[in-house]
RNA sequence: CGGGGAGUGGCGCAGUCCGGUAGCGCGCUUGCUUUGGGAGCAAGAUGUCGCAGGUUCGAAUCCUGUCUCCCCGACCA
């Protein structure tokens, strides 16, 4: 048995100057390290940080070790590996088909825009301008030196930018498809990835480029738009519920929060494990104000030209993001059954040696069962990691990338019609032992989909329970600031009541709240009428919101 | 954009002050032993030291320039 070490430990001391004494800690998540790390807790959990000690580290870690994404070497940019891209595969598969369920039908826009178009929605201009990508040659030429450069000659007569969201290409698509109230509604959807040149990045959070759907609606007038809108809104919220198994609050965004353009924007809001806000999707009714730059016009059952009501609404890569932060824990990520690209992983312990033929047919005979078996309305997915190498290992890479169920099976399961079954979210003994039930094979197999829907159900309630415990309430801007001035490791959010100023009073709110790095998220939809007074101006309070400290 | 840090085998780093055979840990390969639960021992393989100039007999190390990335902050549908 392996003797606990202490942790590497170099000790290096300058030739010449007594001064300088540098002590250098080799932290790189050995499993040695890792082992006397977490000798003092008894489990040995299979992280070397814990979300407690530094949340943010900790992220980063479960990233690279569930081999989600990895930097790239661009900015802001990064890899989305296989186990990460098959979780956004589900995602898409599952949003895919309730967006088409509503009756919007996919296309797809290019991914440059022509500046002019761009520049049309005052508004929205401004509100993206300082973070977007331009392409402004078609050609590169040698400079000479052996590298290249753009070619002067080559200079576009129009700059292109590279996309950060489509309402200005798709609104001129609109105005040339919609002549008649009889167009109306125009509902589409499309696939795709996007640039904004952020300034801070984290990995799926806010990247330079991420992945995302955006829908994009046309209407015949404002009640038509704003049920889409909250349709779109609804969506999201079942969604990330049933599938993400990720509490949200779905309401509108403050004024001072809404997209470049919009009338009113609406956002669902999920708290992340260390209690800050993460806004996981948002719909937008744009009013008239993008048909009047794009110019789509319809005539309506009078003959009478009309401006459509046009609406927007999006969820992308940052839902990932979400998704770590929400479920996972010390041992890495657990990913909810309904977008795990594998809900089953069947392990054999091979030997090397000519009884694993025998094991190996028994495991695919498992395997077959299984994927005979229906778990959250769609056939199980299972895969027989078959590659060689020890089981033992191979079990917690699954461990930290979060797979479901694993099933470990050896020789003597085999031979008596057993297997060992390990739930993600049942990863420990009280003993720091590994939790392994031992079944017979039938009866796994007879409660397969019980256990998938089962972890799909508790990782959705525990989320909710710690969501729950850390919302607060404070009716007075004094006990908000309190809350948030009291260093506790878990803020949590904090629901108030105000008045709903706008312009300059509303400002004031904004830069209030800056100063205790607190952001106002939405304002929860059938929410129960406020009662008492606006925290902030001391009027008559007209509804709840939620402030908090946010991504 | 402000502040800090870093570019050296696949990964994490030391070496730079004071120029002189490119090192360590993990991982990887091979062999032996072990193995019903996160193995041990041994032997190996893997480097244009970010890039471009310069100084020098000699540069990872000194000088000049340059590029990039990461972290914190400001910003952020």
């Amino acid at each position: 048995m392996e003797v606990c070490t202490t942790p590497r430990l170099t000790l290096s001391l300058s030739k010449g100057r007594a001064e300088r004494v540098a002590i250098h800690l080799n932290l790189a998540p050995s499993p040695a390290n890792r082992r006397a790390m977490n000798q003092k807790t008894a489990i040995r959990h299979a992280l070397s940080t814990k979300r407690e000690d530094d949340f943010a580290q900790w992220y980063q870690e479960v990233i690279s070790e569930a081999e989600m994404a990895e930097e790239s070497g661009v900015r802001g940019c990064m890899v989305i590996k296989p186990w990460g891209y098959g979780v956004w595969e589900r995602i898409q598969r599952l949003m895919d088909d309730r967006i088409k369920a509503a009756g919007v039908q996919n296309c797809y826009f290019p991914l440059f825009i022509p500046l002019s178009y761009f520049a049309k929605e005052a508004e929205h201009v401004e509100g993206f301008a300082k973070e977007m990508a331009v392409v402004t040659h078609h050609r590169l030429v040698g400079d000479g030196k052996g590298g290249l450069v753009p070619d002067p000659e080559a200079k576009l007569e129009e700059p292109l930018i590279v996309r950060p969201t489509s309402e200005t290409v798709i609104g001129q698509a609109m105005a040339r498809w919609v002549q008649s109230w009889r167009d109306l509604p125009l509902m589409v959807n499309q696939w795709a990835n996007v640039v904004r040149w952020e300034m801070r990045t984290r990995m799926f959070l806010r990247t330079s480029e991420f992945l995302w759907q955006e829908g994009h609606t046309a209407h015949a007038d404002r009640d038509d738009a704003m049920a889409e809108t909250l349709r779109a809104l609804e969506m999201y919220r079942d969604f990330a519920e049933t599938e993400l198994a990720m509490p949200v609050i779905a309401g509108e965004k403050p004024e001072n929060e809404r997209f470049p353009g919009a009338v009113a924007t609406y956002s669902i809001e999920a708290m992340m494990q260390d209690g800050k806000a993460l806004q996981a999707g948002t719909s937008h009714y744009l009013g008239t104000g993008f048909a009047h730059a794009a110019g789509i016009t319809f005539q309506d059952r009078e003959g009478t030209q009309q401006y459509a009501h046009t609406t927007s609404w999006g969820t992308s890569t940052r839902m990932i993001g979400g998704l770590i932060m929400t479920h996972g824990d010390d041992d890495g990520l657990r990913v909810p059954p309904a977008v795990a690209p594998h809900q089953i992983v069947i392990l054999p312990m091979l030997r090397d040696t000519p009884e694993d033929d025998a094991l190996l047919a028994y495991c695919e005979e498992l395997r077959k069962a299984l994927v005979g078996q229906s778990a959250l309305g769609e056939s199980v997915r299972v895969l027989l990691d078959k590659r060689p190498g020890k089981a033992t290992q191979k079990r917690w890479a699954w461990v930290k990338k979060g797979v479901p169920l694993i099933l470990e099976i050896g020789g003597r399961d085999a031979a008596g019609g057993q297997v060992s079954m390990l739930r993600r979210d049942k990863l420990w003994t009280e003993a720091g032992k590994a939790n392994f039930v031992g079944l017979a094979k039938d009866e796994f197999v007879a409660r397969a989909s019980a256990e998938i829907e089962d972890i799909q159900v508790s990782l959705h309630a525990e989320a909710k329970a710690r969501r729950d415990a850390n919302i607060s309430k404070a009716s007075s801007f004094d006990e908000l600031a309190a809350f948030f001035s009291d260093d506790k490791r878990y803020p949590g959010w904090v629901e108030v009541e105000w008045a709903r100023p706008t312009g300059d009073e509303l400002e004031a709110v904004v830069q209030k709240l800056k100063g205790l790095k607190l952001t106002m998220r939405n304002t929860p939809l059938g929410a129960e009428p406020a009662t008492g007074n606006c925290i902030f101006t001391g009027r008559g309070a007209v509804e709840k919101i939620y402030v908090a400290r946010s991504y």
